[in-house]
DNA sequence: CACTTGACCTGTCCGC
DNA sequence: TGCGGACAGGTCAAGT
């Protein structure tokens, strides 16, 4: 499940890997993947030249040098790799099986460059997407459109980020946190991992958090997510980097994927519940519902 | 209007 | 060993 620090890892090895490439072929396997005018595919694509990479929350930008670009949703299992031949014949990273191995049937598009290097994305379940846009027309996006701050820019206050919650009062704040309106790009492992550092009990109301717990939040959620970048992001099945590496993100976890081991902070037994729908993982005794509990710092 | 639930998908795991 | 069903979760549509 590609959030904030998987897609911002694979953007910057793209950043490394496809710049001022030219692209010469697309192929695909179904238009739901790639929903693309094959005349403006053909117009504005072929023969495009990568002039950047961008990333707002999970969304992923391609940006070609006539003012078109790709934006790419990798929803849960979707990969962008490069594979050249450098990559091919010598790499000697662990990923190279993968690397071998494409395309697979998991290849939905395959964008190949003028040099013979490809991008594949590969989307096991076919919940992502790719699709050209003109650059004035992303804006117009509605998920972009709405989509609140990015947690790790510095123009982000943690005020700003305090009273974007507190607007969503009843709803709980794990849900709150999915919301990428609220704040852009956490998705499950990291709204975990934020509220367990917070001490904060992932079914609380935004209206019963006080203004402190608020600010704990925030606090851990960019702790958090830096941390998850450093490591490359999380692998939890599916991801990989765009030299198809995994992250180690999941080797720090203190809640998520951890059911039944100790809490790193209390050594209480973490469990699974669900909540807003999805599998939620807490330690209990150091997130209560009543919230009176004060958080020592973990070691975690 | 605010908030929650189901659909979209397919591979994996569990119980029988 | 095979099979049905639950489960995984980001986003949007539909429902309460």
């Amino acid at each position: 499940m590609p959030e904030l620090p998987e897609v911002e890892t694979v953007r910057r090895g793209l950043d490394d890997l496809i710049i001022d490439k030219v692209v010469a072929q697309v192929s695909f396997t179904h238009a739901k993947q790639f929903p693309n005018d094959p005349q403006a595919v053909k117009n504005f694509l072929i023969g495009a030249r990568v002039r950047a990479t961008g990333r707002r929350g999970k969304v992923l930008f391609i940006h070609l040098d006539n003012d078109y670009s790709l934006v790419i949703h990798l929803k849960m299992t979707g990969q962008l790799v490069y594979i050249d031949d450098s990559a091919r014949w010598g790499g000697g990273h662990p990923s190279d099986s993968l690397v071998q191995s494409l395309p697979d049937k998991s290849t939905h598009v395959t964008i190949t460059f003028r040099d013979g290097s490809r991008l594949y994305y590969n989307d096991q379940r076919r919940f992502g997407w790719i699709k050209l846009y003109s650059d004035p027309e992303i804006q117009s996006i509605p998920l972009i459109a709405g989509m609140g701050p990015e947690p790790l820019s510095k123009l982000t206050t943690a005020e700003d980020v305090m009273q974007r919650i507190r607007r969503k009062k009843n709803s709980g704040i794990k849900a709150t946190l999915l919301d990428q309106s609220v704040i852009a790009g956490i998705g499950n492992i990291y709204a975990d991992e934020s509220l367990w550092a917070a001490g904060i009990h992932p079914e609380r109301r935004v209206f019963t958090l006080k203004d402190a717990e608020l600010k704990t939040l925030h606090k851990e959620i960019v702790q958090v997510l830096r941390l998850s970048l450093d490591k490359g992001g999380s692998t939890d099945k599916n991801y990989v980097n765009a030299r198809g590496q995994r992250g180690s993100y999941i080797d720090f976890a203190r809640v998520f994927r951890r059911e039944g081991a100790p809490c790193k902070r209390c050594k209480n037994e973490i469990i699974k519940i669900r909540v807003a729908g999805r599998g939620t993982h807490i330690c209990a005794v150091c997130q209560p519902m009543s919230g009176t509990k004060r958080v020592r710092k973990g070691r975690g």
